[in-house]
RNA sequence: GCUCCCGUAGUGUAGUCCGGCCAAUCAUUCCAGCCUUUCGAGCUGGGGACUCGGGUUCGAAUCCCGACGGGAGCACCA
């Protein structure tokens, strides 16, 4: 009745807090323009999810623009299913760019700054190999290539680009005797001829992250890009390198990366668990990528909740999961349908039980998700944890039916009929039928203990029945097996599966 | 080793730039109670923190110095 009449009065005893992000500075509203520069070389995870929805937030909060850049510029990583797969995951978080572009597109570009540079006499091609050049940083040293004149670097940048030749990187002309590593002449590009993804083997001469990532955030009018705390040594090199281009400088901030107890959060460290089989693939539901987080039931206000809330301060910290599940159940239990699941059923038989059908809500006060009709007869099932609590003479109530007293629990679980006074103390159990799906549940846990080693027990597995009216939920739906846990359905040609959310 | 960053309750987080309104916010977790035909939700109450030592000041979580602790970088990866 109240939800019919007014519905938001119901929906406000919800109170889902709404984040808000601090100031930027030099912020003016209508002009703040904000970026996401992912890697095309792997899934999106939930810390990717903190930068582009910290990125987007703000872009959203000044009235500005935010960009999707596919900082693509290592051929050998890259893979072309990324662009695709990662925009994918992104709109799926809710995030909207008004621009995306690559940054292998604009490689020209960036070759003409690179001849700028030379010409200016603040950077050179450098032939020493890589040891050679990681001990000249080491002990502070120039190499002989930083002597070489313009004209000679032009010429050898010139021939770096039409190929003709190799063993060589264009390197800044910096410090190399300044305290930040950084600054000691840095690499700018490199030649790699393995094909690109999509600019196929147009280029070789790639330029690094360094180069890339700052004459983009410029060029491309970003004001206010962010990246995590490890780069913040890179800054000086950052400005130094658009001072000598003559290009405006963003407002440039670093914020600590995400990490959560118990998941590992890189790349690095998914990689191997999916190659020794650990996890089935990147939407392992114990995994938090967000295709992972998807399956398990997680759905993207959570994500973007639990993210705000964590603000974007330098501290460094570790996340319990609990947080996320905490703001997942805020937003799913209020829209959440409730079904009767059975882990581990044994049949308990009513002596005098009389046939009923009966139409239960889906949503004890949320009329609006519906309701099913569910026939008995003197046979049900109820979960075995529950049974072994149950003595003879005990009387229990089949939730949202009627009472059972027990006559026996050696010949199998018999029961009579005891009315149906609610008794407050009496235990409610769920149930189901004659009549019911077998269904298979995966409850993830922590991948990693607290002392970092492998949890083999990380992912349960309870079989059980459910209620016929699962039937009608749709793959990808969540809903709550009620005593159990919030679950997010998977039918499938093998039956039906439910992954465990949370409580 | 060198350099940089960080240090508020069990876990996160606000406050730190511009010292007083901070006997320190909010969330989560935990405990107790209420409510409820779910072990979910809701409601009420409770516990629990400014790393330490100096200094500046009438006054410091906030500024300065030092110690200690944690993290990161020192790539032709981003």
């Amino acid at each position: 009745m109240l939800q019919r009449l007014a519905p938001e009065l119901l929906e406000k005893k919800k109170k889902i807090r709404d984040f808000s992000l601090p100031d930027l500075p030099g912020a003016i509203n209508g002009e703040v323009v904000t970026r996401f520069p992912p890697e095309p070389n792997g899934y999106l995870h939930i810390g990717h999810a903190k930068a582009a929805i910290v990125d987007y937030q703000y872009a959203k909060k000044y009235d500005g623009r935010f960009i999707l850049r596919f900082d693509d510029t290592n051929p050998e990583k890259d893979e072309e299913e990324f662009y695709d797969a990662q925009k994918e995951d992104l709109r799926w978080l809710g995030i909207q760019w008004d621009e995306v572009y690559n940054t292998s597109d604009h490689l020209v570009l960036h070759y003409r700054l690179a001849h700028q540079l030379i010409e200016q006499g603040d950077a050179y091609v450098c032939r020493c190999s890589a040891e050679e050049i990681k001990k000249g940083r080491f002990n502070q040293t120039d190499c002989a290539c930083r002597g070489y004149d313009t004209a000679g670097n032009i010429e050898m940048w010139e021939r770096m680009l039409n190929g003709s030749l190799d063993q060589c990187v264009l390197r800044l002309k910096g410090d190399m005797r300044s305290v930040n590593t950084a600054m000691r002449d840095p690499t700018l590009f490199r030649i790699i001829t393995t094909p690109h993804p999509i600019q196929k083997d147009r280029y070789h001469v790639w330029p690094t992250y360094d180069f890339a990532g700052a004459v983009e955030d410029s060029l491309s009018g970003v004001t206010h890009p962010f990246r995590t705390k490890e780069y913040e040594l890179r800054d000086e090199c950052y400005f130094y390198l658009l001072d000598k281009l003559g290009l405006r400088k963003p407002h440039l901030m670093e914020f600590a990366r995400l990490s959560i107890e118990g998941m590992p959060v890189s790349k690095r460290k998914i990689k191997p668990l999916i190659d020794e089989g650990l996890v089935s693939g990147y939407d392992d539901i114990r995994l938090p990528t967000l295709r992972g987080l998807q399956r398990r039931g997680i759905v993207p206000e959570a994500i973007k909740q639990f993210v705000l809330s964590q603000g974007i301060s330098k501290v460094e910290s570790t996340v319990t999961f609990s947080l996320v599940e905490s703001e997942n159940r805020k937003i799913i239990d209020i829209r959440s349908k409730r079904l009767f699941f059975v882990p581990e059923p044994i049949r308990l038989t009513v002596d005098n039980a009389m046939e009923k059908s009966i139409t239960l809500p889906f949503h004890p006060t949320d009329g609006s998700l519906g309701s099913r009709l569910v026939h008995t007869s003197d046979t049900f099932f109820i979960p075995s944890d529950d049974a072994r609590k149950l003595h003879k003479g005990d009387i229990f109530r089949l939730k949202d039916l009627y009472n059972v007293e027990i006559k026996d629990t050696v010949n199998g679980l018999q029961g009579s009929y005891a009315g149906t006074d609610l008794l407050q103390e009496s235990l409610k159990i769920q149930w189901t039928t004659n009549d019911h799906i077998d269904v298979t549940v995966y409850i993830p846990d922590l991948l990693y203990t607290k002392d970092d080693v492998y949890n083999a027990d990380s992912l349960r597995k309870v079989s059980g029945y459910a209620e016929m009216a699962l039937k009608e939920i749709r793959t990808g739906d969540i809903v709550q097996f009620e005593r159990f846990g919030f679950v997010r359905i998977e039918h499938t040609s093998k039956g039906t599966i439910a992954n465990f959310s949370h409580r």
